[in-house]
DNA sequence: TCGGAATAGTTGCCTGGGCAACGGTTGTAA
DNA sequence: TTACAACCGTTGCCCAGGCAACTATTCCGA
């Protein structure tokens, strides 16, 4: 679990002495995923931030406006960003306050509000494709084939599965 | 990425009518990885605090402590949790603070602390053990067959290495 | 030996985000 | 119709944690 850190320190380097040895295969497993996860979305973040441009919660909200095209409400966004109702309430808040989207009114329920992407939200966003190609490219489709991307899916995808069928799914998503 | 909320609502249930389609395999694959990484860690992290348990981080730091069997020093954990420096000193503040671990003076350095883990923490991890086991068990262990955990262990492995080949590895752990 | 650079750990300041509670709205059953 | 429950989004309060600066110590080259 090297890496890991964001940005850990600038001239300190670690070398570590001690041993952490790992058990059995599943576990292997389990470091390794955890280990790709984080050096992906560290390295992700820090070269948006390194390019000056806002982090992955925003990516995802911007990416998935962009994919929707019509306007859409923070209750149908809640599955697909890592944060809670209050905690996406002022993510958007930040984004809009930034100009890249705008609340209006929603006309079917009036609880509601309808999100919309904003021209500004759309070049940001263009602006932080090619840093995700960059990072992803080198760190992940550049290391994975295809075949290998497929195999990774139907592994991992077995995980998901299993708590839709064991437990509550506590998120209906569609299977997209 | 469902269920990757922590605890989104209580009876507040989700259904998202909302599409956001996959491009293509690597982005299935980046999918798969994320939302399995978020599945487990949510739901271990729920299990923990329903169970009146601390939480990942400090079962991190409670593992690798028994794990080394002697006095390790904050930065040799630098590599193995994800927080930086200074999260780390107030991460052993509040542990230190639960009488989990003790801190003592490193005979070689005085700028370093040894730490070394208590009864009382050797006892928490006990009791942290078994609702690891059995959520990695139900999602994890109990859905990949020993082959496929290798498989995914040498898969993710090669993100892992892409950086240590690329670019400067900012962390040179040991590989175990 | 000595002075500058690197390192270990801590702290002040600030942001992001979770939980719980709230007001306004919609749905539903009596 | 009228209660009452469920729901949507917001907000107050709080905590975890990152960045940068700081102290104390160690390392290293002149």
């Amino acid at each position: 679990m090297c890496g890991m850190t964001p940005a850990t320190a600038k001239s300190e380097q670690v070398d570590s002495p001690v041993k952490a040895p790992v058990d059995n295969a599943h576990d292997a497993a389990w470091q390794a995923l955890r280990g790709a996860y984080h050096l992906l979305t560290d390295r992700f973040e820090k070269e948006l931030t390194d390019a000056g441009l806002p982090g992955l919660a925003w990516y995802d909200v911007l990416l998935m406006m962009e994919r929707t095209g019509q306007p859409i409400r923070p209750k149908d966004m809640l599955c697909h960003v890592s944060v809670t109702k209050s905690g996406l309430t002022r993510l958007l808040d930040r984004m809009e306050k930034a100009g890249l989207i705008e609340r209006s009114y929603c006309p079917s329920d009036r609880r509601g509000t309808f999100l919309s992407i904003t021209d500004d939200g759309r070049d940001t966003l263009a602006r932080m494709r090619p840093v995700r190609e960059r990072v992803f490219g080198e760190n992940f489709t550049g290391v994975l084939s295809r075949d290998e991307a497929e195999e990774v899916t139907a592994l991992l995808g077995q995980v998901r599965e299993s708590t839709f069928a064991s437990l509550s799914a506590e998120c209906a998503c569609d299977e997209e």
